[in-house]
DNA sequence: CTCCAGGTTCCGG
DNA sequence: CCGGAACATGGA
């Protein structure tokens, strides 16, 4: 980032790279020696410098609010179960924090991520983000521009939308879209942050293309929940693949009544170590029985 | 070409 | 409450 010079903030605990990378927000691009992106309108480079960052001028506070850099992780890995899964996830994810992402866009985002894969979601990010949001800016060649505003999206067509990838999703984003507009914007959400997890979990799933895993999403890195444990097709397989090793006919109910025990107050967190992790460590290879296909030796 | 992805919604037991 | 199917798109 040509011009200014970086400001220097305390982040220890904490690993940028790995908490980009772990699926909680999608828009940051590799810049320099670190990375560029935007935190609600403002742009922003952030780089590491093993225990502190390196930072846009003006924005340390907002980059140490937006990564939550005050997140007590030493209490929170105390209250992790202490399961050998589990402390391999920790082990491999140390420094993974947790971010406070804008309430609209994180909404949004969940939206478009239904049955997508995360570069997927990423792609859609950025589309929406240079075609219908304010550019606020640009780190070296790299333009940026912020989500596009609730008003913004709600007076698009669905064809619109759908020219940007986003498939059958095109239709429930625009319709929350409008149902918050009708609302009076972005902020209506904030509506939600008082209310108890029944009621917050109900008020999110009103909107169109949010069900429980998305909602929770939201809880967890829109509202700072951070006993909200989304369960996705990652951590399913997880869960029954290392807590309910060889139990018959377990129910996704079931599933979600362990994880929200078990897993303790920080359980959104000890979520996102497992999602992580094994996301990291690769999708298990299918198992195709190779006897089926014969070798033509006779051909060729 | 086939399989799968940070799901939601609707429909029939 | 539970399991199945449809729903679009693109990377592996």
């Amino acid at each position: 980032m040509a011009g200014s010079a970086l400001q220097s903030l305390p982040a220890p605990d904490f690993d940028l790279r790995l908490t980009l990378a772990s699926g909680q927000v999608f828009h940051w691009q590799p810049a320099g020696e670190g990375y560029a992106g935007v935190i609600g309108e403002v742009p922003v480079y952030v780089e590491q410098r093993e225990t502190s960052l390196l930072v846009t001028p003006g924005a340390r506070e907002l980059v140490s609010q937006y990564f939550a850099l005050d997140h007590p992780l030493t209490e929170v890995y105390a209250t992790f179960p202490a399961d050998d899964h589990m402390r391999t996830a920790l082990a491999a994810c140390r420094g993974l924090r947790i971010i406070r992402q804008p309430l609209w866009e994180c909404l949004a985002t969940f939206i478009t991520s239904a049955l997508k894969q995360v570069a997927h979601i990423a792609q859609i990010s950025h589309l929406l983000r240079r075609r219908f949001g304010r550019a606020v800016g640009a780190t070296g060649s790299i333009d940026l521009f912020a989500y596009p505003t609730v008003e913004r999206l709600a007076a698009l067509a669905e064809a619109d939308l759908r020219a940007c990838g986003l498939g059958f999703r095109a239709r429930t984003l625009l319709a929350t879209a409008r149902q918050l507009n009708s609302l009076g914007g972005a902020g209506a959400l904030e509506a939600i942050r008082p209310l108890e997890r029944g009621a917050a979990l109900e008020a999110l799933c009103a909107f169109a293309g949010v069900g429980t895993k998305v909602a929770n999403c939201v809880l967890l890195f829109g509202y700072e929940r951070l006993d909200a444990f989304p369960i996705d097709v990652w951590i399913e397989r997880v869960l029954r693949e290392r807590y309910f090793q060889g139990k018959r006919k377990v129910t996704a109910r079931r599933l979600e009544t362990f994880s929200q025990t078990y897993f303790g107050v920080y359980g959104g967190y000890a979520q996102q170590y497992l999602f992580h992790h094994a996301r990291a460590a690769g999708r298990p290879r299918r198992v195709r029985p190779t006897a089926s296909r014969k070798p033509k030796a006779d051909q060729g």
